[in-house]
DNA sequence: ATTGTCATGTCCGAAAACGGCGAGCGGGGT
DNA sequence: ACCCCGCTCGCCGTTTTCGGACATGACAAT
């Protein structure tokens, strides 16, 4: 007994977005064209003003105004064994928090599979409220990210700012003072400034 | 908006068989345990008094008894505009009449594709219904059959048994006399005794 | 007669490629 | 001596590609 899949569009301050629903359970957000993201499907209907995807785009509003820092909603995401524990691990967390690959690696069991907890990391499909953004490389830099790394920039100075008060980098956890910076030019996650 | 699939066992002259409907169309009927069947599925529920299933049932038992020479039923098989072609070619084949691939292959429009027109006969969901066992090689070979090819013979003996009377094998697609057979040692098919 | 080659659509397994990584090593620059 | 930097090379799950195997039969070469 398959039931449909009900979207929705919302905008952000990073640009639309697209959620999507299915079985009351929150299953996709992602940035309108953003990688990985095949668009609107056929099959699915426009349903904006289901339960499950007005409360996401509440949760989502609150968010993103500073006013929430972690969402409480019935996530579903669909993926292989190995990349549903990479998102539940990224999942646990917290906001302004930033974590590396390898780290999180070791933290599921597979000491080795950083390079895989990559690339899963990058199919992963709520945006935002699966913070993969809070995934950074071992020396700080931004690697990546499914929405552009301008997004991923971007989110990380609103996290950090906000950090004063909220964020934790787990110590442990942060390399030892990434001093400088290498990368394209691009600019560099501050872990915790 | 998907539905259900809806299944229902029952017993025939040659073994149980599994009938599987959706959206009140019949959409599977196999021997149990032939090839290309993945068998009932989790998310199935068994429905023995549903309609159609009852209805197919009912057919199948008097086409089995000789009382009924073809099919009256919804149906909707699934798989790829190539294979649903060849099923439409099959279904057309009258009680008792046989043919061979490459024929068939010239009927749907696609000369060189006897190949592609055995695969496709091979993968064919509804059993009797779809009367894939009249589909023999060019020689008169049985050259297989997913229920095992000891019931597609006993179907072609059953089919030209009554066949004095119904059989009605287009003169123009049987291959000239075919004198001598090979094949390894399995009964061979008499197109028309 | 017997044998080989080829066209044709689908499925399946094996193999290779591909990443949102990091450790290790060797060169330059202080 | 040190530190950085850049390069190379293992790691690992997923995706893509590729090669056969089939419910065949026409045609050409032996």
């Amino acid at each position: 007994m398959n039931v449909t899949t009900q979207w929705k569009r919302i905008a952000t301050p990073h640009g639309p977005m697209i959620l999507a629903a299915r079985n009351g359970r929150l299953v996709g957000a992602w940035f309108e064209g953003q990688a990985h993201f095949d668009g609107v499907q056929p099959g699915w209907s426009e349903a904006p003003a289901a339960a499950i995807l007005v409360e996401a785009a509440q949760q989502l509003a609150e968010w993103f105004a500073g006013q929430r820092l972690r969402f409480d909603l019935p996530l579903e995401p669909e993926g292989s064994p190995f990349q549903r524990q990479v998102w539940s691990a990224i999942a646990a967390l917290g906001f302004g928090e930033t974590t590396n690959y390898g780290a999180l690696a070791v933290r599921i069991g597979r000491p080795k599979a950083a390079r895989a907890v990559g690339a899963a990391t990058g199919r992963n499909p709520l945006t935002i409220i699966i913070p993969c953004h809070r995934l950074i490389g071992l020396n700080g830099a931004l690697t990546g990210y499914a929405g552009g790394l301008a997004r991923k920039q971007a989110l990380l100075a609103f996290e950090a700012g906000r950090g004063d008060t909220y964020s934790r980098t787990d110590p442990a956890l942060r390399p030892d003072q990434p001093s400088s910076v290498k990368g394209s030019g691009l600019a560099m996650a501050k872990p915790c400034a």
